[in-house]
RNA sequence: GCGGUCGUGGCGAAGUGGUUAACGCAUCGGUUUGUGGAUCCGACAUUCGAGGGUUCAAUUCCCUUCGACCGCCCCA
């Protein structure tokens, strides 16, 4: 094998692919009861796009983009994430201008350059809402409740949902002093990742796992939320109970992305070797106007397909398998195989899915691939069959056999296939 | 970017410095001139990820490289 996919890229054949149609069209139906509509934008977008949207400190602008020149020496990057392509085109099509909340979703194929593990890809998939114009904690509550239903109702078990509150940006300011006061006395035990963050973020050190016995009682941003972001916080907290979503208070939980405000929220569940978050979200409002726009606000959640996937496996959730066969064409003779493509076609034009031999084989190898197609129906239309304008048609599940004319076969085999 | 394990036919998997690379599954053919899911018989890797080196000889030893899996950082 002299060339191979990329690495870290996957080849979705036949037989996975199954799995992701469903999960993708539970995706869009959840979303059209939400009432979230589609967007799709480029996979590709000027690298300055993430630098601001996403973040310079952030890891995956510093290390992890896919990013490029084009043939006129533009810079141009894959999309890490959804959220600021979504936010791009939101305000290039002056969506804004739309009297309701827009709310939208996505589906599709995100890319970072990184070491690949379990459930960790340089290409991989996310689906995504994002609500633009509203401040109302109803729409971050609503968010986090469309991303637990989708788990709970694709089957997954045990989902946990954590909630934390990041704050504005004064109390962030107000929070980092308090932070880098406390880290200040033990800041050269830190570990090297820690003492960088330091500086540039160090909400972030809270995260470590490393560095947390430094960690302990460090001071929350919960408990310094000024009135606003605090009654903000208590408000989503309130609808999720109202809404029966179990959630967790994690008052360390800092994503990785530094476009947060208020509302910041993690999915977890086990099953993927050492990763555990399969989700995450929160609310932007700074974020438009950092790329560009008037000021509005937004809400948003990224989840992950391939990790959904992953946990769906490990829990053993079953994938309802695709439809059989309805009937397998076997033809014996020229004559016959020749007669069949029209059959076949018609069966096709009656709504039937339905196949036939392309290789020239025997019956018996002709029967032994309707079997593994898990045909319902095999009709055999042979020299005899055809002299009498007739074909035989056979149930597999029974082995009972009965004689059809040709004239009306399709119609026979539609209703037939009707009533299994 | 760093660390660990690994790379043999469509899949799973044994193996050894030396004239024919086990085995299982799948596939194809036959046993059954026109009938599947069973049995039995037969066929199926000039080749052991790629490149280079050591050697009379390498799939087996060494180096490089690519990739997979797992972990660290971080995330989906």
């Amino acid at each position: 094998m002299s060339i191979q996919k990329p690495k870290g890229t996957q080849d979705l054949l036949p037989g996975e692919i199954e799995k992701w149609q469903y999960i993708e069209t539970k995706a869009r139906e959840l979303c059209a009861r939400f009432n979230y509509k589609e967007i799709r934008t480029p996979v590709f977008e000027h690298t300055e796009l993430f630098q601001r949207g996403v973040g310079e400190t952030t890891d995956i602008v510093e290390k992890e983009m896919y990013t490029f020149l084009d043939k006129a020496d533009r810079s141009i990057s894959l999309r890490p994430e959804g959220t600021a392509g979504v936010v791009r085109a939101y305000l290039e099509n002056k969506l804004y201008g739309e009297p309701d909340v827009n709310k939208l979703y996505y589906i599709g194929p995100m890319f970072r350059y990184e070491q690949p593990q379990a459930g960790r890809y340089r290409q991989f998939h996310q689906f995504g809402v994002e609500a633009f114009g509203s401040q109302d904690p109803s729409i971050d509550a609503e968010v986090i409740a469309l991303g637990y239903t989708f788990y709970k109702e694709l089957g997954l078990k045990e989902v946990t949902v954590e909630i934390n509150s990041v704050g504005n940006p004064a109390v962030r300011a107000a929070y980092r002093e308090h932070i880098q006061r406390f880290f200040a006395p033990v800041k050269d035990k830190l570990c090297k990742d820690c003492q960088s963050r330091f500086d540039r973020n160090p909400m972030r050190i809270l995260d470590c796992k490393i560095d947390q016995k430094y960690g302990e009682g460090a001071p929350t941003i919960v408990e310094h939320l000024d009135e606003e972001c605090s009654t903000h916080f208590q408000a989503v907290q309130d609808y999720l109970t109202a809404m029966d979503i179990p959630f967790r208070l994690n008052p360390r939980l800092v994503r990785g992305l530094d476009y947060y405000t208020h509302t910041a929220f993690e999915y977890k569940a086990g099953g993927i070797g050492a990763i555990d978050t399969i989700g995450g979200g929160g609310r932007y409002n700074g974020l438009v106007s950092q790329i560009g726009g008037q000021d509005q606000p937004g809400v948003g959640l990224g989840l992950g397909m391939e990790r959904i996937l992953l946990v769906l496996q490990s829990q053993g959730v079953d994938i309802p398998a695709p439809k059989p066969l309805d009937v397998y064409l076997v033809a014996l003779g020229e004559a016959a195989e020749k007669a069949c493509v029209k059959l076949l076609h018609d069966l096709r034009l009656a709504g039937l899915k339905a196949e036939k031999d392309y290789l020239g084989r025997k019956i018996k190898a002709q029967m032994k691939s309707a079997d593994r197609y898990n045909a319902a129906y095999v009709a055999i239309l042979g020299d005899d069959e055809l002299a009498r304008s007739e074909i035989t048609v056979k149930a597999m599940a029974t082995g009972e056999q009965e004689t059809v004319s040709l004239a009306s076969f399709a119609q026979t085999m539609q209703s037939r296939n009707r009533h299994v």
